[in-house]
DNA sequence: TATTGATCATAT
DNA sequence: ATATGATCAATA
């Protein structure tokens, strides 16, 4: 499968970091002008577009499929929106959870397990006070969950998970987690899906998603740059 | 003003 | 419709 790009996907693990590591510093009006895109005027209409840009910039060949980003090498790649002192500004999607499959509510099996367990982070310029194609591209870092942290993030999962499957899945708020939160995910708030009440009857409630919470994201990239004996504000 | 809930575009 | 990519915008 060839990309739009022509790039052809990287084959391992250095060189998609090589490759990431390339654009540290351009502008996203750069990227797009290699790949001969428009940059939006908008960004409330063009909210995935950086998302996509990195990824085509990096040769991956998954675009909209239920596969890993990088699927050879079974990384996945996120964008990081952070502030001018390069700290994180939102919170970060990481998978919609199907409160109907008890499968998925199981940790080892979830997808957040396997999304998570090597992610090649991109920093990107985000104040809305820079036009969005001269935000520039950070230093991306590849990332696996220290022991501590799959621990902190697994212990979120379940305690939600485990609502859920009391039956309380449809009112289970964003205030949950430390970490991790389940917010919902859907076209609108008319998009509903099934799960069930504490009387186990069905009903219908909006579909959520697991975010793992800024604070979670900034202390990764904290400790990492820290570790790397790398800038400081 | 930080956070939660709602929303937008594209591809399959 | 549902998955991918997220950020917007109302609320507390």
């Amino acid at each position: 499968m060839i990309p739009p790009s022509g790039l052809p996907a990287p084959e391992t693990e250095a060189e998609l970091l090589r490759r990431a590591r390339r654009l540290a510093g351009r502008p996203l009006s750069f990227l797009a002008a290699n790949l001969g895109l428009e940059v939006p005027p908008d960004q409330r209409h063009a909210k995935g577009w950086v998302g996509q840009l990195l990824e085509k910039s990096l040769g991956s060949t998954a675009s909209s499929r239920a596969v890993p980003d990088f699927e050879a090498l079974g990384v996945e790649m996120k964008t990081l929106p952070v502030d001018a002192r390069g700290v994180p500004t939102e919170s970060t999607f990481v998978a919609t959870l199907d409160m109907a499959e008890s499968d998925a509510m199981r940790w080892e099996h979830s997808s957040i397990r396997k999304k998570l367990a090597r992610v090649l982070w991109i920093p990107v310029e985000a104040e809305p006070t820079i036009a969005l194609g001269d935000r520039r591209v950070g230093t991306a870092l590849l990332w696996s969950p220290s022991t501590e942290e799959e621990a902190a993030l697994r212990q979120d999962f379940e305690e939600i998970v485990d609502l859920i499957a009391e039956g309380f899945g449809e009112s289970i708020t964003g205030e949950r987690g430390r970490y991790m939160q389940l917010r919902p995910k859907g076209a609108s708030s008319r998009t509903l899906r099934w799960a069930t009440d504490p009387e186990g009857a069905p009903v219908r409630t909006a579909p959520r998603a697991f975010y793992l919470r800024a604070g979670f994201t900034a202390e990764l990239v904290r400790r990492h740059y820290q570790l790397a004996g790398g800038r400081r504000g």
